[in-house]
DNA sequence: GCTCTTGTTGCAATCGCGTGCAGGCGCAGG
DNA sequence: CCTGCGCCTGCACGCGATTGCAACAAGAGC
């Protein structure tokens, strides 16, 4: 092992016959050197191989560029799919992400936090779970930013985006009752989340104001398997419905699979299905999936812009983004 | 804004009436503490909230604990289950994972390792694109440890992890042929990757061997809509093949949809369709997909071993592990 | 009682960098 | 020629931690 260090500032400055400072300051935006020295240290820091230490930096500035992302079923359509926006548009804005996975174990998201404090990272976006009320503080208090995703939260601080996940469980019941649907359903997972819940809730009171009863059944975790159980469970039932929402798209996939190639059940003819997410397998063909699209990019936008820009002390702290209905195949007469 | 900044050891040792050394030594697992004092510190560190600031850490211990990961197309099904593998035993294993998106520009692989080595990375993981040699050396100069994960490269120093592609298409070829099948074809992409390749390379030297010409097309990106396309080129052609070897699921997710629902062609009674990668969506019913399954945890869990264990000198610097072939319903007669 | 060993502890140097402060330089104005 | 101004530059300190070294205390062995 050659164990050659990275090379410092020092010897930069060394070969390029100026201070050190001359070339901290090269390498600062918006500090003052002149033409001919800036030229010297740069071509002396190519010479060199010399690369800014971000850690040392970080320790000065007190802000390390960094923004921990605390992710959970990162392997997930939707999920993947904000973390790519939300990581494209960090580094556009100069920052850098630190991935930290909550798969394993709950309660992890503070022991993610407890990683974000300990490198001193700018922000943090949590895009599951909720972590304890008292992290939060100690986030506040030093200074970190807080972004939730998905997760509706009442404690101040923090900024949160959510959708408005009641008011798509009026507009798919309409759609259903235009179709000529007469037994609704939905179809949820156990995990229960705020966002969930109020998919459900919504789809429920909408239902009733069109004098309809919903038959509600949940299971299992927001995916694909969860949704096949679900299918054999309400689908063998005396009145079968014919129409479900799912609380996900993952969920539609397997119910819809389910009622296809196990009851023999044709969709849209004789069952409608709507999801929500609109993931990339929505659109495929074999599913064609009418769901609610999740406003990716503009959660990604609002998020990074509040994080970079150092926002006024009283502005709303909660943003609530709408989830735009995609007609697709799965409902009768779009 | 309260600007509260964080609290450093100096306080948390005035506190517990130590010296900073102490602090330190407490934090620092396997440095030697009495008992009573690593009490009284962690007594104090609790009360004034104190969290060891991995900044100053690693500049001190010149490793950091992060790990880079370098990747292009993580919302895709493949890419984000291998990233969740990652960052579970990195994290298992005391590192912490920065994620660098490339997807945007290329050459953008350069400008994510130097990232790399502002932040001093122990190491880099690379999930896409092909680092330029002169910056693989500047990291190898550095001590930061490279792992290329299905990214053929000839160059010593990094870890080179990758399949048996080639091995693949003889298996997928013979599958064929004991169906029935006469006419052979392989859809590929346009990226040329060299794992891609292989998998072509592969097969029609396989078919070649058994005495058959094997169509190859090729377009656009490795997913769904390209597989689309490509079924719309080779199914429209006078000799159309009854079997097809997508060079990876996605494609053959595509390419099913196009033959069903745009041809009407029975699969797997008129067309046979295989895959690789084996994606979670490969094993929905709506396609059933015979294919390759990655060995994602084998490929993570040697990837993080080699970064923890400091490896002897002249270890074998490249892995080459085996993609089993998953028997489903796409192709006639398991 | 003396010495040696073992285990803790504090001092101070160090890591690589940012930045306030003061000094040096060149130039215009009087 | 002197003064004042503005632009660069270097010095030196500080950020928050780790760690070698030496001092020190306690206990064991003679």
């Amino acid at each position: 092992m050659s164990e050659k260090v990275f090379v410092s500032a020092q010897e930069v400055a060394d070969r390029a016959g100026v201070s050190r400072s001359a070339v901290s300051r090269t390498f600062t935006p918006g500090a003052s050197v002149s033409a001919q020295t800036r030229r010297r240290v740069l071509e002396a820091a190519e010479a060199l191989g010399y690369h800014v230490n971000e850690l040392a930096r970080g320790l000065m500035r007190n802000e390390s560029g960094i923004v921990c992302l605390i992710v959970s079923d990162v392997a997930t359509p939707y999920r993947s799919a904000l973390l790519r926006e939300v990581t494209l548009l960090l580094q556009n804005s100069g920052k850098v992400a630190m991935l930290i996975n909550t798969d394993r174990s709950d309660g992890s998201v503070d022991h993610a936090l407890r990683q974000a404090i300990r490198y001193r990272a700018d922000a943090s976006i949590i895009l599951s779970g909720m972590p304890d009320k008292s992290i939060v503080q100690l986030c506040l208090r030093n200074g970190q930013r807080l972004v939730l995703i998905n997760r509706d939260d009442e404690q101040p601080g923090p900024l949160r985006i959510n959708l408005d996940d009641d008011e798509a469980g009026g507009r798919v019941a309409t759609a259903f009752v235009r179709a000529g649907c007469r037994t609704l359903a939905f179809a949820n997972s156990e995990v229960g989340t705020p966002s969930l819940m109020a998919r459900e809730r919504g789809f429920v009171a909408a239902a009733a104001a069109l004098g309809m009863e919903v038959s509600v059944e949940r299971h299992g975790w927001t995916g694909y398997e969860a949704g096949k159980v679900l299918a054999q469970r309400m689908l063998t039932r005396t009145e079968r419905p014919d129409a479900v929402f799912c609380a996900t798209d993952l969920l539609a996939c397997g119910f819809m699979d389910a009622a296809r190639h196990q009851f023999s059940i044709s969709v849209p003819g004789q069952l409608c299905i709507a999801g929500f997410d609109d993931i990339e397998q929505a659109a495929w063909s074999s599913y064609d999936l009418t769901t609610f699209a999740q406003p990716i990019s503009a959660i990604a936008a609002r998020a990074v812009e509040w994080l970079s820009h150092p926002q006024p002390e009283n502005s709303e702290q909660s943003i609530r983004l709408h989830a735009e209905l995609v007609w697709r195949g799965s409902i009768r007469g779009g």
